[in-house]
DNA sequence: GTCGTTATGTAGCGAGTGCTACACTTGTAG
DNA sequence: CTACAAGTGTAGCACTCGCTACATAACGAC
């Protein structure tokens, strides 16, 4: 019933690409096919719309996000919760991760129009990477769920001053996760 | 040299109206134009073109942040510096601050995308929370300048994980601020 | 071999974009 | 009264946007 199924799943990755590397603000379909190396006459066949291609993009993203975490990041567990926020603080400053923060930030600002497929996204992003968290706590922290929540809330906070150019803010607010 | 100067402070607030209601980011001349009882031809006429609009538009706003802030926040201090974070989780949460957030999240996304302009109304808007925030701790805090940048981090964590539908992680989160 | 489905290129529509050219009216200074 | 600058309306340019109409390949089923 639905053939374009596979030529879809070939063009996403390319497509998340160039959404990657551009964002999804003001994301139009000529230059984005031309990056995928097909038409925007193309795109709409495939997808239907500009609306169900930007859903299905971000789906994808929000899959590829899961797989590229513990790629990018040490499997290993931290020594204590502050470790575990400094370590993805660090880990993200390096320059290769701007695009993703780019892209993340425009996600955020969709979800806060109320648009329902970047909620979704950012919201599976977000459950995603607070599994990764508590996977990494020390063994030995006493409420693994809760540290969690404390240190992904810190580490959030921490990103976004970073983002508005105040991340010595987010920095020193790190310490907050001393326990 | 500069008599439009007039004309453009008398413009700004209508012009930030409309921007608080419909956002940054696709925010186009002849609707706002139309909102502020002009034309198109006359915003680029008073500013010289879209961009130096938009940021003295950011100034502007910036300007209002920082007079808004004493206002819907209770003026006395806090009794910890959790409930100081508490207090601007709860306040914020009411209804009348969505259009804030979602203008406040186009502007994140625009400093992520490298916009000076952007950068610099977002660093104002920060930097005076951050003096708020110091502010309005306990005077028995041990680390008044220390606790703000805390407090400020946990409560932008909390605010971008709320704008993404987590804002239970976030509440969780606060609770790093026990001391 | 014919037919129907899938796939794709070309061309273009109607709307909207930032911005400008031109003409015109004011208000004011000499 | 005249001259010049400030301010404003009308019209439009050159462009991009999402999307569509139309024609035509390619290919498998019968």
């Amino acid at each position: 019933m639905s053939p374009p199924r596979l030529s879809r799943e070939i063009l996403l990755p390319q497509l998340a690409a160039h959404v990657m590397e551009h964002g999804l603000a003001d994301l139009s379909l000529r230059p984005l096919a031309r990056a995928a190396g097909t038409s925007d006459r193309m795109l709409i066949y495939h997808f239907g719309n500009k609306d169900a291609l930007v859903a299905a993009l971000l789906d994808h993203i929000a899959a590829m996000f899961a797989g590229a975490l513990d790629t990018a990041f040490p499997s290993g567990r931290a020594t204590s919760r502050n470790e575990c926020a400094r370590t993805v603080l660090t880990i993200t400053d390096r320059g290769e991760f701007a695009p993703f923060f780019r892209l993340w930030w425009d996600i955020v600002a969709g979800c806060a129009q109320g648009n329902e497929a970047y909620l979704a996204a950012a919201g599976a992003i977000m459950d995603r990477l607070l599994g990764w968290v508590e996977d990494h706590l020390p063994e030995a922290d006493p409420d693994p769920a809760h540290g969690a929540r404390r240190v992904l809330t810190a580490i959030e906070g921490a990103q976004m001053l970073r983002a508005v150019g105040r991340g010595e803010i987010g920095e020193a607010g790190l310490a907050a996760l001393e326990s």
